[in-house]
RNA sequence: GGCCCAGUGGUUCAGUUGGUUAGAACGCCGCCCUGUCACGGCGGAGGUCGAGGGUUCGAGUCCCUUCUGGGUCGCCA
C-alpha cells in the first residue's frame, strides 16, 4: 500500500496513529538539522517535519528534493504546539512526524509557478501543471459535484441512462458540424453532433419514456469565453408530458443542484416571462433579473414630439425606448460617453439622455429640441424622480432591444447590480417558432424543426410564420442562458406542414430526416425534452469568467489544444486511406504551415512556406529574403541532412531575420531540429 | 472576416519626453542554519526586450508588417 490517507484530511482524530501519505512537494523549510516541508495532493496540504536524528540517511533525499517532486512519507501524526498551529490550512493543528521517506519522482524545474497568475497559453500549454493549482482541482471536483447532482436527481426521478452515437449525420439547420471522414465509403462524412437530438426523440418512438445523457456535443463555430467547440450537455427527453410537466421538472432539478451544491434554496416559485416580454422589457430573450431597470417604450410621446430625430425613426416604422435609471443622475460625462460608445459598437446612431437634478433642473441637450410638455409627458411615462437618469435609443425594433438590452447590463455593473454570490433563475417560453434569416432569404426553425408551435397557431404556420409561437422554452439564470426546450411535433400532419413552412422540399426532407419521419408513423408518443449546458453552469456556480476553468482540457480561441497542438497535418497515408486530397487552394488557406507543425526540409516547401507566411501585398518587398532562404535550403541538403525537421516558424525566422549569414545561430537550429521527429507537413509549390 | 488589449531572464512585473552596461520580486544553482509555515542569511548564474523592417547620431520606448495569446462583433437552430 502506498499510501493510508490523503495529506489534506488528516486532523487532531488521526493523532498518533501511523499513517503513510504520498503527495507533490510544495514548499521546503530548510533549518539545518530539520526540514518543514508541505506535502500537497487534491484534499489539501499537510507539514511533515523531517528530523536529520530521525531520517538519518534518509535525511539527504529530503535536503535535495526539488519543489513539485513526488515524495512518500511514513510516520506518525503529532499535535502541533500551540504557538505552531498554522490557521491557513485545514491540517493545520497537526503535523506528520516523518519516520521514512522515499523520492517517488523527482520534478522538472516548472515552467510557471502554481501560485501566480500566470500567461493563458502557458497555462494551457501545461495543462496537466495548470490542474494541480488548487483552484483548479476544486473546480473539476465541483463540476463532478453538479454532474452527480444532477445525475442523482435524473435516477431517482425515473430516468434512464442511454448513450447515442458520436458518428452521426449532420443535424439540420444549425451550427457548421464537424465531420468525419468514411475510410469505408470514400467521399462520404460522419458529423459529430450537435445534440443528440433526433436519437433522443426516436428513444422516446422506443419507448424508453424518460431519457437523459451527459452528452458532449460539437460545434464548428468561433469560440468565446462562454463557448467552446465540443461542450458537455445535459440532456433529456420525456413521453406522455406537457410543457407543464416539463418546467415543473426543471424547476425541481435545479433546486435540487443548488440546494445541495451551493447550500442556495430558492423559495418561490421560478418566475415565467415570455419571449415578448423579455424583448420588450429587458431587450434579451435572457434577461439578467438580478435587477429590474426596465426598459419603457415612449414611441406614443416620440411620434408627436419636437424632436424630428425621433419623429422621423417612428414615421420609417421604428421604436423610441428609454431607461430610466434610478439616482443616474450621478453619471460622470466620460461613463455617459461609454454608455454612448456602447450603444454606437451595438449599431444606434447616438444615445440621447436626460438628466433630472436633484433640485429639479432637467439637464440635457435634447432640451432645445424638446417641448417642456415633451419632457413632462417622457418623466411621468418612465417615473422619473428628481437625481435620476433617463437614456433613449430610436431605431428598428430589434436594434432598440438589442441596444438597450445591453446599455442595461453595463448600467447595472456600473452600480454593481450583478452580485455573483446573487442567483436568479426563471423561465423564458413562448420563443418565436420562426426567424427570418436575411442570409438564407427565408424563415429557419428559431429552435429547430421538431419545435411543437402552439396548438392555436397552427392554423397560421404556412401564412403568417413571423406571429407562430413555438412550445419552446429556455432556462435563464443571471443573464446567461443555460439550456432550452421545447414540445415535439409527434403528429406527422403537422411535421408535415412545419417542413412546407421552412420551405424543404418533399427530396430534401426524405435525404435529411427521412428515417425520422418514417420512425414518426409507427407510434409516437407526445413527447417534451430539455438540454442544458453543463460547462456554463458550473462556471457561473464557481465564479468563473471563462468556461476554460471548468473545463480539464479546452481549447484556444482558434478551436485549438496548446498542449496536444491539436489540430494538425497528417500524413499523405492516411489522407490516401481516406480518399482525401488536399487543394492548392487549401493548402495555401488551411494554414498548415503554423507554428508548431514541423516540415521536411526541401527547396520547394521552404519557399512554399515562405509564402504562405507573407501577405500578398508584401511579396515584392520580400523576395530578396526568399531567395535567401532558398539557398539556405540547398545549403542544408548538401549537407545531407535529409531527415532534418525544422518547426515552420524557425525556417521562416532563419529567413527573415539570419538570411544565412548568423551560422552559429543556423547551427544551433540544426542540433535542435534533429532532436524533433514527428510532423510532416504537405506543402506543394505555390510559387508559380 | 472586422475591431480592441497584451507580449521585457523560467514566472510575475517596473522601465521617465527615445539617451551610459535593461532593473526588481519569486524561482533556479552553491554555501550556512534543529520549530519553520511566502522561514531566514550570504554568494552566483540567467535577457536576440515575441519576430522582421523603418524613422533616428541613438529604439524596450515612435511607425509599418507579422506571430502568439486573450476579449469582442459577425457567427453560434
Amino acid at each position: 500500500m502506498l499510501r493510508t490517507h490523503y495529506c489534506g484530511n488528516l486532523r487532531e482524530t488521526n493523532m498518533k496513529s501511523s499513517v503513510k501519505v504520498c503527495g507533490w512537494v510544495n514548499t521546503k523549510r530548510d533549518m539545518g538539522g530539520i526540514i518543514f516541508i508541505d506535502l500537497h495532493d487534491r484534499e489539501g496540504t499537510l507539514q511533515v517535519v523531517c528530523d536529520l536524528e530521525v531520517l538519518k540517511d534518509k535525511f539527504k533525499i529530503i535536503e535535495n528534493i526539488k519543489n513539485q517532486s513526488v515524495l512518500q512519507v511514513s510516520g506518525k501524526i503529532r499535535l502541533r504546539d500551540h504557538e505552531t498551529i498554522n490557521p491557513k490550512i485545514a491540517t493545520g493543528t497537526v503535523e506528520l512526524y516523518a519516520e521514512d521517506c522515499t523520492l517517488l519522482s523527482e520534478a522538472a524545474p516548472l515552467p510557471f509557478s502554481l501560485d501566480d497568475d500566470v500567461r493563458e497559453d502557458l497555462r494551457l500549454k501545461y495543462r496537466f501543471l495548470d490542474i494541480r493549482r488548487e483552484t483548479m482541482i476544486n473546480n473539476l471536483k465541483f463540476r463532478h459535484k453538479i454532474q452527480k447532482l444532477t445525475q442523482d436527481y435524473l435516477d431517482n426521478e425515473g430516468f434512464i441512462n442511454v448513450e447515442t452515437p458520436m458518428l452521426t449525420k449532420s443535424t439540420p439547420e444549425g451550427a457548421r458540424d464537424y465531420i468525419v471522414p468514411s475510410r469505408v465509403h470514400p467521399g462520404e462524412f460522419y458529423a459529430l453532433p450537435q445534440s443528440p437530438q433526433i436519437f433522443k426523440q426516436l428513444l422516446m418512438v422506443g419507448g424508453i419514456d424518460k431519457y437523459y445523457q451527459v452528452a458532449r456535443c460539437f460545434r464548428d463555430e468561433d469560440l468565446r469565453a462562454d463557448r467552446q467547440p465540443e461542450f458537455t450537455q445535459v440532456d433529456m427527453e420525456m413521453s406522455f408530458v406537457n410543457q407543464e410537466d416539463v418546467l415543473l421538472h426543471l424547476e425541481k432539478m435545479f433546486k435540487y443542484i443548488f440546494k445541495h451544491s451551493m447550500n442556495v434554496e430558492f423559495d418561490e416559485k421560478f418566475t415565467r416571462i415570455t419571449w415578448q416580454t423579455a424583448m420588450d422589457r429587458y431587450g434579451s430573450d435572457k434577461p439578467d433579473l438580478r435587477f429590474e431597470l426596465p426598459i419603457i417604450d415612449i414611441t406614443d410621446i416620440a411620434r408627436v414630439c419636437e424632436f424630428s430625430v425621433f419623429r422621423k425613426v417612428v414615421d420609417d416604422g421604428g421604436v423610441v425606448r428609454a431607461i430610466c435609471v434610478k439616482g443616474g443622475d450621478i453619471f460622470t460625462r466620460s461613463q455617459i460617453d461609454e454608455l454612448t460608445k456602447t450603444a454606437q459598437t451595438f449599431g444606434a446612431k447616438g444615445m440621447a439622455w436626460i438628466s433630472l437634478r436633484p433640485d429639479g433642473e432637467i439637464y440635457s441637450i435634447l432640451t432645445k429640441y424638446f417641448s417642456e410638455k415633451d419632457i413632462k409627458a417622457i418623466i411621468e411615462k418612465t417615473e422619473a424622480k428628481n437625481g435620476d437618469f433617463i437614456l433613449f435609443c430610436a431605431d428598428k425594433l430589434d436594434l432598440v432591444r438589442k441596444v438597450l438590452g445591453i446599455l442595461r447590463l453595463e448600467i447595472a455593473d456600473i452600480f454593481q447590480l450583478r452580485r455573483k454570490d446573487d442567483y436568479k433563475i426563471l423561465f423564458v417560453t413562448d420563443f418565436p417558432q420562426f426567424e427570418y434569416s436575411e442570409e438564407e432569404g427565408r424563415f429557419v426553425a428559431a429552435h429547430h424543426p421538431f419545435t411543437m408551435p402552439y396548438e392555436e397557431d397552427i392554423d397560421i404556420l404556412e401564412t403568417d410564420q413571423g406571429a407562430v409561437r413555438a412550445q419552446a422554452y429556455d432556462v435563464v439564470l443571471n443573464g446567461v442562458e443555460l439550456g432550452s426546450g421545447s414540445v415535439r411535433i409527434h403528429n406527422s400532419k403537422i411535421q408535415e406542414k412545419m417542413f412546407n413552412a421552412l420551405g424543404f422540399s418533399d427530396e430534401e426532407i426524405k435525404e435529411r430526416f427521412g428515417f425520422m419521419v418514417d420512425a414518426f408513423r409507427y407510434g409516437t408518443p407526445p413527447h417534451a425534452g430539455f438540454a442544458f449546458g453543463l460547462d456554463r453552469l458550473v462556471m457561473i456556480l464557481v465564479g468563473a469568467s471563462s468556461l476554460r476553468e471548468v473545463i480539464a482540457f479546452p481549447k484556444t480561441k482558434d478551436a485549438s489544444c496548446l498542449m496536444t497542438n491539436a489540430p494538425n497535418v497528417v500524413d499523405e497515408e492516411q489522407l490516401e486511406i481516406l480518399n482525401l486530397g488536399l487543394s492548392q487552394k487549401e493548402l495555401s488557406l488551411n494554414k498548415k504551415a503554423k507554428s508548431n507543425d514541423q516540415i521536411d526540409i526541401d527547396v520547394d516547401k521552404v519557399a512554399a512556406l515562405a509564402m504562405l507566411s507573407i501577405k500578398e501585398e508584401n511579396k515584392d518587398k520580400m523576395k530578396e529574403d526568399l531567395l535567401s532562404i532558398i539557398e539556405f535550403a540547398n545549403q542544408l541538403k548538401e549537407a545531407d541532412t535529409s531527415n532534418l525537421k525544422l518547426k515552420t516558424n524557425e525556417v521562416t525566422n532563419v529567413f527573415r531575420a539570419d538570411k544565412v549569414t548568423n551560422t552559429n545561430r543556423r547551427d544551433d537550429m540544426l542540433k535542435n531540429a534533429k532532436t524533433k521527429e514527428d510532423g510532416l507537413i504537405l506543402v506543394k509549390k505555390v510559387i508559380e
